[in-house]
DNA sequence: CCCTGATTCGC
DNA sequence: GCGAATCAGG
């Protein structure tokens, strides 16, 4: 893969968004973060924050024997945090389930049934009798235990089952190590995924 | 261990 | 210019 115009535009973008490099790597495909990070930096746009419109020039005045001296000793002044959109999109790929994320938790409108949002991948909750009590009280046990990861720490490989009230602050995802392929950490899998017969069966 | 970006340097 | 290897850190 070679960095056509448009696949730079896509880097540009999504670095602008704030997606890390691997992120970008995955989107384009066919390149590696390191390869994303290399091509950031020849580019240019490596760190600077959102909006902050710093003077690029790093033009020293006067590059004296000062600055020859000190080739590298330790020029690690500040992390240069990412600028961290506070309404970033969460990722346009993988639509996490319940991607409610729910910003302003007082006032919610007027609403008459429910809070359900829009999406309706919303993840099946423990709360049906539908599941083996086995499960539930996997469930519950795990939850004890749950990372309790925002939107933005999930990965692939976090379980990514919301727990809580989307509504309110007390909101999170499992964020235990999720089975290979799954969405879900082992226990949630129990829940999440079941054969239909076994829930006609359940069924009363 | 998972992940981040930064840097180096042979190609 | 490119990006794997490596570094430095959370």
């Amino acid at each position: 893969m070679s960095w056509t115009d448009e696949r730079v535009e896509t880097l540009k973008r999504m670095w602008a968004e704030g997606q890390s490099a691997s992120q970008i790597a995955k989107e384009l495909g066919g390149v590696t973060r390191n390869a994303v990070i290399g091509k950031v930096h020849r580019l240019g746009l490596s760190n600077r924050v959102a909006g902050g419109r710093e003077d690029e020039d790093e033009a020293s005045p006067a590059p004296t024997a000062a600055a020859a001296a000190a080739p590298r000793a330790e020029p690690k002044p500040e992390p240069a945090a990412r600028a961290e959109p506070a309404a970033a999109r969460p990722a346009p790929e993988r639509p996490a389930p319940a991607a409610a994320a729910a910003p302003s938790n007082v006032t919610p409108l007027p609403i008459r049934k429910a809070i359900v949002p829009a999406g309706q991948p919303l993840p099946p909750q423990p709360s049906a009798n539908e599941i083996s009590p086995e499960a539930l009280a996997s469930v519950r046990e795990v939850e004890k235990r749950a990372r309790k990861l925002t939107l933005m720490e999930l990965t692939e490989r976090t379980c990514k089952w919301p727990i809580g009230d989307p509504a309110t602050d007390d909101f999170w995802f499992c964020g235990l190590p999720s089975l290979p392929g799954k969405p879900y950490c082992e226990a949630h899998v129990g829940v999440a995924f079941q054969p239909m017969s076994a829930r006609r069966d359940r069924r009363r």
